[in-house]
DNA sequence: ATAGGGTTAG
């Protein structure tokens, strides 16, 4: 093919106008010749035009010649061959024909597939560039090379490049293209370019193009949220560097879209530093970037309210926007003190003239007073509005009818869901499955599927006159439009509402899909909780399975609804089954898990059952949770107060079963401890433990005890109780005393033991002995701040007698022997 | 160009 061209050329030019042969070599260089060639430059090489073909035949008369020429220019074109198409060009218009009649001559066609080759053999910016800007410098806009035709074969290449997913290739070739006066519209979607760079994560290429058009603030904003909507921070952040480049003065339009990305993928810190990397240029922000800052970060009041302070001197007053931000902060922080002063403020300031408040200043209050379960606050806010004359939308009263229903108020309620409609208020699904809920709220379930049934009845777009209240008050002539849109919540709350009924809420699970809807966690963990409810504790775990396997991966509260299920139902052994897959599954347990896992066990339950407990409670305190009391005191009362009191329990190898604790907490380490050692001089360290914690210690040594006494190892010895130093100041460590009376309480008087104190005076130290009512007299003296005369000691030890120790173990243990 | 409402476990 080059070949063929090369004999062309060589072949037509020399009869046509006799070019130097100089010149012939020049044009045919690229196919003799890997030299690299000198660039035809006019300027430069003034004898050009003493070569031009078509300087010897003037004036111009040959125009077979010119099309001659063209046609080989056309030729070499299409073959890539640009810097001897130029040459032509040159020459040509070095002859003084005008560039018209060499583009009408000149077929566009092969331009444009020559064009097209060289994109296809990426050999894009350095050929075509070449090409454009040699044509223009002849006075050619290179645009003026294309005809309808060929532009059809750009366009085509763009959208193999767009179909491929070449971004690199078509967003150059914009770039090139636009600096040509190329109507980029006309070639390609410019958001299907934009679309391709994003779902190539491909952000600088997508500024990139974006800086071709006029409106590039805009469209950067744009791809900047896109990136955000996919939750892609870096890249959405790479984009906002990109769309800062050519600017001088910061774009903040775009500084509130990235910071608005913040708040998409929860990185709420980022937006601060993006804002004070703002204010570190001098840049004043302005409302939309503060609002945003502020809406981002509203979880955390403490910030939005500093930021609100400083917007005056910032020269930038708070709007009404900054004041509902402000407000949905403390609605979310629960402080409703801090709402109420604001709203009174602003209310104020209205009055001035300074603010107008609207429907979300309104609705935010309402909210406020909602979440708090102040309902008649709610309603007064209303008043307030109405007064105002701004009109209450879907929102206000849906928050209005969730005031009622976190107040419990059922028929309330239902009233001003009337009242809505009456209004003039166009109830949507949201607002229907707030009512919904309020009737689940209530228990009246018939309700809830009456309701929902009438909403499902009057279906798409009808209208319905009087029907559709809910409460006993008759209205006429009410047109209601009520497209039936039920979202999951919707069935998700339905499902509540079959209470027991397992196969209802199934029904109702399967009628979701028919609708296109996919059941999510809560639908399935409500599933799992009706099914467990309705006494099926396998079918509830069978669910929690067909819920993984059908995608949806159960979360922290499915497996606490399931666990709940199976303690509920005096399955410890599933409860503790499912806990222990959370843990392979990287399910991270929360209180309420734990709370729940501990109710597992039965009273006066097993050893095994027990410490597994312990091994929750230390998970418990591993993951950062407070050690819950409450719980533990269950565990005293219900196991280790039965080991030593009961006489129903299973005795059997108590010691020979030990958990293997990591020693993390003090506590479980010195219960492991205590349970592992051998029956001979027991010593119990009750240092560092609360009260309870110290209580189920000792409970345990005592068990410990029992076991070897039925095992017919008999104690030898005193068993001594380290107490640990205790505090001489007025500062009483007030758990520490705790921990002395709990365990003298529970020897002395619960068990009957003899005890004795170990105490070592400070100033002479001689152990003495005392006896019981001396150790808790001086016990007392210690707390009250110690009398002048008496001396207090400094307990560090407690005994029990062997004797009453043996007297105990007769008493208790012999029954169940 | 800004902001708001509904559902699950103890």
């Amino acid at each position: 093919m080059r070949d063929a061209l090369t004999v062309l050329v060589s072949a037509t030019i020399i009869p046509l106008s006799a070019p130097t042969p100089r010149r012939h070599r020049r044009l045919t260089s690229s196919t003799t010749t890997t030299k690299p060639r000198p660039k035809p430059n006019p300027k430069t090489n003034p004898q050009v035009s003493t070569y031009s073909p078509f300087l010897t035949s003037s004036p111009w008369d040959n125009r077979q010649s010119l099309k001659y020429y063209t046609e080989v220019a056309s030729k070499l074109a299409e073959n890539g061959r640009f810097e001897d198409f130029l040459m032509i060009l040159e020459s040509v218009v070095a002859s003084e024909v005008k560039p018209s009649e060499f583009l009408d001559l000149l077929n566009a066609k092969n331009v444009a597939s020559g064009i097209v080759r060289v994109i296809g053999e990426s050999k894009l910016t350095s050929d075509v560039e070449m090409l454009f800007n040699g044509v223009r410098k002849l006075g050619i806009e290179p645009v003026q090379l294309f005809d309808g035709v060929s532009m059809e074969l750009l366009r085509g290449e763009c959208s193999r490049l767009l179909k491929c997913g070449e971004v690199e290739q078509l967003v150059s070739l914009m770039e090139i293209l636009s600096g040509f006066q190329f109507q980029i519209k006309e070639l390609v979607e410019p958001s299907d370019v934009i679309n391709l760079c994003i779902s190539k994560r491909d952000p600088t290429a997508a500024i990139r193009f974006a800086q071709k058009f006029p409106h590039a603030e805009m469209l950067s904003c744009s791809i900047i949220l896109d990136f955000g909507k996919r939750r892609d921070m870096l890249s959405a952040v790479t984009a906002f560097e990109a769309s800062k480049q050519n600017t001088s003065s910061p774009n903040m339009h775009a500084y509130r879209t990235i910071i608005d990305v913040c708040g998409l993928c929860g990185d709420h810190l980022k937006s601060r530093i993006i804002y004070e990397g703002l204010l570190a240029g001098n840049f004043i922000p302005n409302i939309y970037v503060i609002n945003s800052l502020m809406n981002v970060n509203s979880h955390d009041l403490t910030y939005t309210l500093d930021i609100y302070k400083k917007m005056e001197k910032l020269g930038v007053p708070a709007d009404i926007t900054s004041h509902n931000i402000l407000l949905k902060s403390c609605c979310l922080a629960g402080n409703v003190g801090l709402a109420q002063d604001i709203y009174s403020q602003i209310r104020k300031l209205e009055s001035e003239g300074a603010l107008k408040l609207d429907v979300f200043t309104y609705s935010t209050m309402i909210k406020v007073f909602a979440d708090a379960k102040k309902w008649r606050l709610a309603l007064e806010i209303k008043e307030d509005m109405v007064s105002s004359g701004v009109i209450p939308n879907t929102v206000t009263w849906s928050s209005l009818i969730s005031a009622c229903t976190n107040a419990g108020l059922t028929d309330q309620a239902m009233r001003l869901f009337d009242e809505m409609l009456q209004a003039g208020g166009q109830p949507n699904s949201q607002c229907f499955n707030t009512l919904l809920h309020a009737c689940v709220e209530s228990c009246q379930f018939d309700r809830a599927f009456r309701i929902f049934q009438c909403w499902k009845e009057k279906g798409f777009q009808q209208t319905i006159t009087g029907q559709m209240r809910v409460t006993s008050r008759p209205y006429s002539l009410m047109t209601v439009r009520l497209p039936f849109r039920p979202t999951a919540t919707t069935y998700n709350i339905l499902m509540k509402a079959c209470g027991t009924d397992y196969y209802r809420a199934k029904a109702l699970m399967d009628e979701m899909k028919t609708m296109g809807l996919s059941p999510n966690q809560i639908s399935w963990s409500t599933l799992i909780d009706i099914c467990g409810g309705s006494g099926n504790v396998v079918g509830a775990i069978q669910i929690l399975r067909s819920m993984r396997e059908s995608g949806i991966q159960p979360d922290v509260i499915t497996y606490t609804t399931a666990i709940k299920i199976c303690v509920e139902h005096k399955k410890p052994k599933l409860a503790f089954m499912l806990f222990g897959e959370m843990q392979k599954y990287q399910i991270k347990p929360n209180l309420v898990t734990y709370n729940t896992i501990l109710r597992a066990r039965n009273r006066y339950g097993s050893l095994q059952e027990v410490q597994q407990c312990l091994a929750v409670y230390q998970h418990m305190r591993k993951a950062g949770y407070k050690p819950n009391d409450y719980y533990l005191k269950q565990l005293v009362e219900e196991w280790c107060e039965g080991v030593i009191q009961s006489e129903h329990q299973d005795k059997s190898q108590f010691a020979s079963r030990l958990v293997e604790f990591e020693p993390q907490s003090l506590f479980l380490e010195k219960v492991t401890k205590h349970l592992q050692d051998s029956a001979e001089s027991l010593s119990v360290d009750l240092r560092g433990l609360t009260k309870v914690e110290a209580r189920i210690v000792v409970l345990a040594v005592l068990g410990m005890i029992k076991e070897n006494f039925i095992a017919g190892n008999s104690i030898k010895d005193d068993v001594s109780i380290v107490l640990g130093e205790q505090q001489l100041s007025s500062h009483v460590d007030m758990d520490a005393s705790g921990v002395n009376e709990a365990v003298i309480k529970l020897l002395h008087h619960d068990l009957g033991l003899h005890v004795y104190a170990a105490g070592r005076d400070k100033r002479n130290g001689i152990i003495s002995s005392l006896k019981l009512e001396e150790v808790i007299e001086r016990s007392d003296s210690q707390q009250t701040s110690a009398s002048p005369t008496r001396r207090p000691v400094v307990l560090q030890r407690l005994k029990v007698t062997k004797e009453s120790l043996h007297r105990w173990l007769r008493r208790t243990g012999s029954s169940t022997r």
